[in-house]
RNA sequence: GGCGGCGUGGCCGAGUGGUUUAGGCAGGGGCCUGCAAAGCCCCGUACGGCGGUUCGAUUCCGCCCGCCGCCUCCA
């Protein structure tokens, strides 16, 4: 059973399921207003693996994550392009379903869009009026916080402090400097909606209320997000659904950073490295395992070094795809557990991997259960134990799988009929004894990229 | 100012009141190999500082130092 830290109470319990056997999960995701950066992909992967790990467990699971396609920025981004909305959005949009793609994080099972909720927002919105919890302003209509019982359960910030630090806005309507807008009253040259306060467009925080609920139903399971949607977007998320009358997520869950030197990347920082950059000159499956190698709420350094070092740790990995021949076990797709009665699986090995996951997602010590059995199912074949061998690599493989780390028993290219000639000859020149033509033709498989290995079957390559 | 997180061996990075070790990368030695590569074995005996609790603390408590984050729209 899987123990989570929930953000809600700040501690590590058991997730409880509101439907036995089924979990409901929301995550917010992208706002499409420009190129995604390595934050948003941490973002992908830590709820993949978490998905992923849940189907692995036997359980169903309901993914639903948002696109948020209209937005401040989103006007900006637009206007500065001199394209439509729905143009900019749509590309930034599809350029992000690539990188999932590339990343190898399943698509959600439903991705609902801002633009296409917004008369269940308004619907929303009317309601809380109606509960007299929301009032209209000369720009807008806001909700008035301090009507919500329990403001601040995941700022965890007592409410002068978020009070005193509130900025000042320009509307001076508002009953508390806390009140967030539910809906905006239109501005010159901005796309608009008819609402019953004239034409505007929603608020960032009710869309995830009305879609998640919508498609979840009331009291889903988890709720999740980076750590910087904590707060105020979760919060006011929840205070609206609870002024609402509805039982929000039951359970929240949110990851850490990405650094750079020690610091956050962000956008506004400018120091962040966007998606396409880093597959761009990195396998995608190193992202990953960079990934699962730290806890998810810890922050992380990429870097150079660090995406090298994870390079190395895939090689090894991958070397033990190519030794096993383990390309039936390549899947990208997701894996369960087959449990004691598979003969081919060390049931005992995938026990501790389970330990490590159910204890809030443990992915770096679960890593450390995968490259035990590494070492083991290659001491083990040097040692001549074949089955033994075969088995603890076929558990890795599995596990991995269950990681969304597709193994690769090879690059696919290595059957081109040129370079196996050269493969053959230099096996030629080594029974004869001929080093010198040997050596000779390694430099110039090298040079083509490969990587030589003899072997007691012969020479073996692979891709550098 | 308020609230919170973190500081582990050359690097990355888990975990734990004490007997055998996380794991990966890099490095050294060995086996294997024509030489390599890959793989296997062995090695470095780490837990920011100062106190306290304890038979015993890296692990609990306190203080200090350092780094980072949040405090209204940033994954």
């Amino acid at each position: 059973m899987l123990r989570l830290h929930d953000t809600a109470t700040g501690e590590v319990a058991l997730l409880r399921f509101r439907d036995p056997g089924r979990v409901s999960i929301y995550v917010c995701g992208l706002t499409v207003d420009g190129q995604a950066h390595l934050g948003h992909g941490r973002m992908a992967l830590v709820f993949d693996v978490l998905r992923r790990y849940l189907l692995f467990t036997g359980l169903d699971v309901n993914y639903v994550s948002n696109i948020t396609d209209i937005e401040d920025k989103i006007i900006d981004g637009a206007a500065a392009a001199g394209v439509p909305i729905d143009q900019f959005t749509a590309a930034n949009e599809a350029r992000w379903w690539e990188l999932i793609d590339t990343l190898g994080v399943l698509r959600p099972d439903e991705t609902p869009h801002a633009t296409a909720y917004v008369d269940r927002m308004v619907a929303l919105v009317s309601d809380l009026m109606a509960r007299g919890v929301a009032y209209e302003t000369a720009d807008g209509v806001y909700l008035s916080v301090l009507d919500v019982p329990g403001y601040g359960l995941l700022a965890h910030q007592p409410l002068d402090s978020l009070r005193t630090g509130a900025r000042v806005e320009a509307d001076e309507d508002k009953r508390s400097p806390l009140d967030f807008v539910l809906w905006k009253k239109a501005k010159p040259g901005e796309p608009t909606w008819e609402s019953p306060w004239g034409p505007g467009r929603p608020g960032w925080h009710t869309e995830c209320v009305v879609m998640s609920l919508d498609l979840l139903g009331d009291g889903f399971d988890l709720h999740g997000g980076g750590l910087d949607l904590i707060f105020p977007h979760h919060e006011n998320e929840r205070a609206q659904a609870v002024a609402d009358g509805r039982e929000f997520a039951r359970h929240w869950m949110h990851n850490g950073w990405v650094t750079v030197e020690g610091e956050k990347m962000s956008k506004s920082v400018g120091n962040f490295t966007t998606l396409d950059d880093l597959l761009d000159r990195s396998d995608a499956r190193s992202y990953r395992l960079l990934v699962l190698r730290s806890h998810y709420r810890r922050p992380i350094e990429v870097t150079p070094d660090t995406v090298r070092d994870a390079e190395a740790g895939l090689a090894r990995l991958d070397e033990l795809g190519r030794r096993f021949g383990l390309g039936d076990l390549l899947t990208s797709g997701p894996v369960v557990d087959p449990g004691p009665a598979d003969a081919e699986i060390d049931a005992e090995a995938v026990t501790r991997f389970r330990d490590r996951m159910d204890d809030d997602l443990d992915t770096p010590g679960a890593l450390g259960s995968v490259f035990d059995l590494v070492r083991q199912a290659n001491g083990a074949a040097d040692a001549g134990d074949q089955a033994g061998a075969n088995r603890k690599a076929q558990t890795a493989a599995l596990l991995c799988a269950a990681l969304g780390l597709p193994l690769r028993a090879g690059s696919g290219d290595e059957e081109d009929p040129a370079v196996q000639a050269k493969v053959l000859e230099r096996d030629e020149a080594r029974a004869a004894g001929d080093w010198a033509r040997a050596d000779a033709l390694r430099a110039e498989l090298e040079d083509a990229g490969w990587l030589v290995e003899d072997g007691p079957e012969g020479t073996r390559i692979r891709r550098q």
